[in-house]
RNA sequence: CGCGGGGUAGAGCAGUCUGGUAGCUCGUCGGGCUCAUAACCCGGAGGUCAUGGGUUCAAAUCCCUUCCCCGCAACCA
């Protein structure tokens, strides 16, 4: 029978534009798919998008549409990209689509009923402008951090999944499956920061918003994005909780879900509780790979150094885009994508190796030819070393792709390019053409070539089906298939070369460059915030706020807390002992005397230990950078801000 | 003393498990070649393998010290 191959990518998150770094895991996932389809595997493919929760009603109602209409319109956009990246998913999963919806609400239903998801309160603050409920932690300065305004103790009613539970069966598992969280360092980060401490039941519904999937049986609950996201690695395959699903039993467990380092718990912890309360077995391995920096700075839509797919592949077509994606990525650290380093790998790799060498050989066998494939008659020594290389490369790229190591895979090809590239230099074919009795040594040479190419390119096909595709097409040959790869006889003497193309136009960095920096200048004007104003408030509410004028006399880190430097700051006849989280931003000796803008009337609180009587103002943007807040003149300390 | 990963040529990385000539790509310099997209091929320069100590005939590799970077966790009144 034939082995089958089921692999996920994370659903991507309807709220905004995936970016060149999201996209990515569907041209990473899509490799590895194509790969076990071509070396024989019957694959399942499956990507898709997350479409729920409050972040989205939210967006929908300031934009004055219904959330639907609003992840209709990304979840479209997120299609089109993973369209035009060429990714071969055979089902694209919408957490909106009806038949998930309901395999969500039958999911809920199971563990309520067997008692594994029980009703209980979540015990926190609550903000009435925002309708939502906070942890003591998520608070800021006893406030709601959304909206600024008073919370309210408070309990609301909400259903929680036991992990406890299944603590110790997951822990076994993990330590009986070494391969199951991937790679390694991260496996230690989920065991040592959540298993160990002890977990702590989940909460898995919501009433705070609606745009989600109702719980069936408690009106006014919704479910929360764990059990609603994750579970549409098994609603895709028709899972049900009562009936036998073909495609569920034909493809489940799941051989790999592929996902962000960043939702590594959700999927190495949370999920296979969940799968283990419905008695389904738990996939075979979870891979957080890396991800895509701009440079060395996270993308961000603030920094504006956002990279689009988009924008990439209409300058420098799918396949380039592509193998930088596939080939510069770590296995394991953070890769990086500048402009720079694209066109440098497209010169060096794609347009010198790679598309010179099939150019130049079919040059070679149209001139010297007029473009017939040749009998390899005449074998000398050397040729052997270039043909075993070739015979061995296609064990080597399964073993790497066996381990998920793309990048490894593809340099394998890319070895085979380069001693292709040596032999001609060895063979001298120019050299041979022009000795009548060398002619049959040169039709050997030009097969060897055109042979060594074809293999290439049947190994390429997953990473970059079209440039395979127009490889066959300028070989002209229909002999693509993996097993071909057995022996090295593929091209059929006596057939006709096609048209030598180029693949892989060189790029003029500077010119290119150039061309971007204007695109993107034009395309990214600054944004301005958008302003969505905190309630009014009275000149008595904001009478309330305390603010004085403060001069910093000493200030040293907090120890072991990277963020935090405490501060002595003089307020008139007081000295008060102040904590804030800028240590990333300030060292200690820049702060002594500075004055600063001082909230006295906060309730004192121990951070990290340290007794904080007090809060210094600073401005924030939305990536959390700081700047604190100081004065233009000389002031007398203590004075009151108004 | 929270947990983990890492520091190897100008850049990016492999090698470390299983000690035995320090390697790959890019860049740079020089040479070769002319089939080809100024490409391809060969050679050179460039490394105290972060640091100090130990084990050993022999250490990038094994053991310990210190310093630095990164990830996770905590922390942002």
């Amino acid at each position: 029978m034939q082995k089958k191959y089921y692999i996920t990518t994370a659903i991507a998150y309807t709220s905004k534009t995936p970016h060149i770094g999201n996209t990515y895991e569907a041209v990473l996932a899509d490799s590895i798919a194509r790969f076990h389809r071509q070396t024989g595997y019957d694959v399942f493919f499956l990507t898709g998008t997350d479409e729920h929760g409050q972040k989205i009603e939210n967006q929908a109602k300031e934009m004055g549409i219904s959330p639907k209409e609003h992840v209709d319109k990304i979840a479209g956009e997120v299609k089109e990209i993973w369209d035009f990246m060429n990714t071969s998913y055979d089902k694209f999963i919408r957490t909106t689509d009806d038949y998930h919806e309901k395999a969500v609400q039958k999911i809920f239903e199971k563990l309520y009923k067997q008692g594994d998801i029980y009703k209980g309160s979540y015990e926190g603050w609550y903000c009435t402008s925002c309708e939502s409920f906070y942890t003591e932690a998520q608070l800021k300065d006893g406030k709601c951090p959304d909206c600024g305004d008073e919370v309210d103790k408070a309990k609301e009613e909400a259903y929680f999944l036991k992990l406890s539970k299944y603590t110790d069966r997951l822990m076994k598992h993990i330590e009986e499956n070494p391969e199951f969280i991937q790679p390694e360092s991260r496996k230690n980060e989920m065991v040592n920061n959540f298993i160990k401490p002890g977990l702590q039941d989940l909460c898995v519904s919501r009433t705070s918003f609606t745009w989600g999937v109702p719980v069936t049986f408690d009106e006014g609950h919704v479910v929360y994005v764990w059990i609603d996201a994750l579970s549409n690695y098994i609603s895709a395959l028709g899972y049900d909780t009562e009936s036998d699903a073909p495609l569920f039993n034909k493809y489940w467990p799941a051989d790999v879900h592929l996902i962000g380092k960043d939702i590594l718990r959700f999927h190495t912890i949370y999920w296979p509780i969940v799968l283990m309360a419905l008695n389904v077995e738990l996939p075979k391995q979870i891979f957080g790979h890396p991800w895509l920096l701009q440079g060395t700075d996270k993308m961000s839509k603030s920094k504006g150094n956002t990279i689009y797919a988009k924008q990439l592949v209409d300058h420098f077509g799918v396949d380039a885009v592509r193998y930088y994606l596939l080939h510069e990525m770590p296995f394991a650290n953070d890769g990086s994508l500048t402009y720079e380093l694209l066109i440098e790998r497209i010169n060096s790799d794609l347009a010198n190796i790679l598309g010179n060498l099939v150019n130049r050989t079919i040059a070679m066998s149209k001139k010297y030819f007029d473009s017939k494939v040749m009998e390899p008659s005449v074998k000398e020594p050397i040729d052997d070393e270039l043909i075993s290389l070739a015979l061995e490369t296609p064990k080597k790229l399964v073993e790497s792709m066996d381990k998920l190591k793309v990048a490894e895979a593809i340099s394998h090809v890319f070895t085979l390019l380069r001693r292709s590239n040596k032999y001609i230099d060895e063979t001298y074919p120019w050299l041979l053409a022009k000795e009548e009795d060398k002619k049959e040594r040169l039709g050997t040479v030009l097969y060897n070539l055109l042979e060594c190419i074809r293999f290439s390119a049947v190994m390429l096909s997953s990473f970059m089906p079209d440039t395979a595709k127009k490889i066959f097409e300028q070989i002209n040959t229909e002999v693509t298939g993996w097993d071909s790869l057995k022996s090295f006889d593929g091209m059929k003497p006596g057939d006709s070369v096609g048209i030598g193309e180029v693949l892989f136009a060189r790029i003029d960095a500077e010119k290119k460059l150039e061309e971007i920096d204007e695109e993107n200048a034009n395309n990214a004007p600054k944004q301005d915030i958008e302003i969505v104003s905190k309630p009014e408030i009275t000149i008595d509410d904001f009478s309330k706020i305390d603010v004085r004028i403060g001069k910093i006399l000493e200030c040293e880190p907090v120890k072991k807390a990277k963020k935090l430097l405490v501060s002595k700051v003089k307020v008139g006849n007081q000295v008060r002992q102040i904590v804030s989280g800028i240590a990333e931003y300030y060292t200690p000796e820049e702060m002594v005397g500075k004055q600063v803008l001082v909230v006295i009337n906060l309730k004192p609180v121990k951070l990290r230990g340290v007794l904080s009587e007090g809060m210094l103002l600073c401005g924030e943007d939305e990536e959390g950078k700081l700047s604190l807040a100081t004065l233009y003149d000389d002031m007398n300390s203590g004075c009151e801000v108004r």
